[in-house]
DNA sequence: TTTTTTGCAAAACCTTTGCAGTTGG
DNA sequence: CCAACTGCAAAGGTTTTGCAAAAAA
C-alpha cells in the first residue's frame, strides 16, 4: 500500500477542456482535432480510427488515417481516450470520462457487454488478493461465454466447425 | 443445447498422437508438419508463427510463414494447439496438452506469468455468479499492474511518459 | 516566424488467399 | 493416382514512419 492516488479527476467533459489540455502541454487545438474529439464525443461505444474518419468525412473532406491515429495518441496521452481490443479487429477508443468502462466478450456470439468497473470491483478484489495483481478490463475484456453460448457448447479445445467465428 | 461435449480427453502426449489425429481426420502426416510440432513440443511457452518458422529452419530450409499458419489453423481444429494474444504482438500458440494454461500479464512491466487453471477457478466462479459468464483467460489474458508496478503509478490514464512501454 | 500539424506515399507488421507444383497414402 | 499439402507471390487490414506543405500561435 505505498499509493492512494485513485484515478485523478481529469474529467475532460467537453471538447474545450480537452482543448485547453492540448494548449497546456504545448499542443494546438487545431480544426482537424476538433474533429476527432467531435467524433469521440457523439460516440455512444467506443469506435475504431477509421470510423472516426468516416465520421469527420461526413461534413467535408475525411481526414486521413495518418492524422486519426495521431491524434489519438496524443489524447491517449493526455488521459484523454483510452483504447481496447475486444476481438482480432481493430483497437476501439472511447473517451475516458465515460466511466472507463469495462468489457465482457463472448467468444461463441461475438456480444459485447460493457459494466460499469465498480460490478468488477469483487473481481478485482478478489484478484488481487490472491496474486497481488490489479486487474483492469478496460484494454483487454474478460473474455469466455455468456450464459446463452455456455449452454451450446463447452469452452474447451476443439470449439470450431458450425459456429460460423473465428479467432 | 444441441450438445454436450465436455472436452474430451484429447491428450496428444507426443507427435505421433498428433500424426494419427491428423490421418483420422483424412489429413496428412508430412515432414513438414512433423517440424512444426516438433517446434511446439520442445518449446516451454506459446510461440509465434515467426518464431515456429524460424526453428524449423534450424537444420535445413526454413519453413514459408503461410505453411506455418496454416498448419496452426489445421492443429487448432484438432485441438490440439491454442492461440493466446498477450499484447500487441503477433499470437502465440502453444499445445493445448500443457494444460491450457492461463496467463496474466502486467501492463507495467509487461511480465508474464502463467498460471494453471486451477489457480483461477475461484475468480472464474465469481464471475459466473455475477454475470452467468464463464470466463477463461487462455485467449486474452487477465491485463493488470503486477504487485511491483501497482505501486509505481496508479492504474488510471496519463499512464504514459518515462515507462517505456506503449500499449 | 517558428513550431506543430497535416496529408500523402510508403512501409511495417501480422495474417490470409490464390495458384501451380509437389507429395503422402 | 488423386486428394491434400506446400511455397511463392500477392493482397488484406491495421498501424507506423518520413517528408514536404500547411496552419496554429
Amino acid at each position: 500500500m505505498t499509493r492512494s492516488v485513485n484515478t485523478p479527476p481529469l474529467q475532460f467533459r467537453d471538447i474545450d477542456e480537452v482543448a485547453d489540455a492540448l494548449r497546456d502541454a504545448g499542443g494546438r487545438f487545431s480544426a482537424t482535432r476538433r474533429l476527432v474529439l467531435e467524433a469521440l464525443f457523439a460516440a455512444d461505444a467506443p469506435i475504431s480510427a477509421d470510423r472516426i474518419a468516416a465520421a469527420t468525412g461526413e461534413g467535408g473532406a475525411r481526414l486521413d488515417a495518418t492524422t486519426v491515429y495521431r491524434i489519438l495518441e496524443r489524447l491517449e496521452e493526455l488521459g484523454v481516450v483510452r483504447h481496447v481490443h475486444l476481438g482480432h479487429g481493430p483497437g476501439l477508443y472511447g473517451l475516458t470520462r465515460d466511466g472507463g468502462r469495462e468489457y465482457l466478450v463472448c467468444d461463441g456470439c461475438d456480444s459485447v457487454t460493457a459494466l460499469d468497473p465498480a460490478q468488477l470491483d469483487p473481481v478485482r478484489a478478489l484478484v488481487r488478493e490472491q496474486f497481488g495483481f490489479e486487474a483492469s478490463f478496460t484494454h483487454f475484456p474478460l473474455v469466455g461465454r455468456c450464459a446463452a453460448c455456455a449452454g451450446d457448447h463447452a469452452p474447451g479445445p476443439a470449439a470450431s466447425a458450425g459456429h460460423g467465428h473465428a479467432h
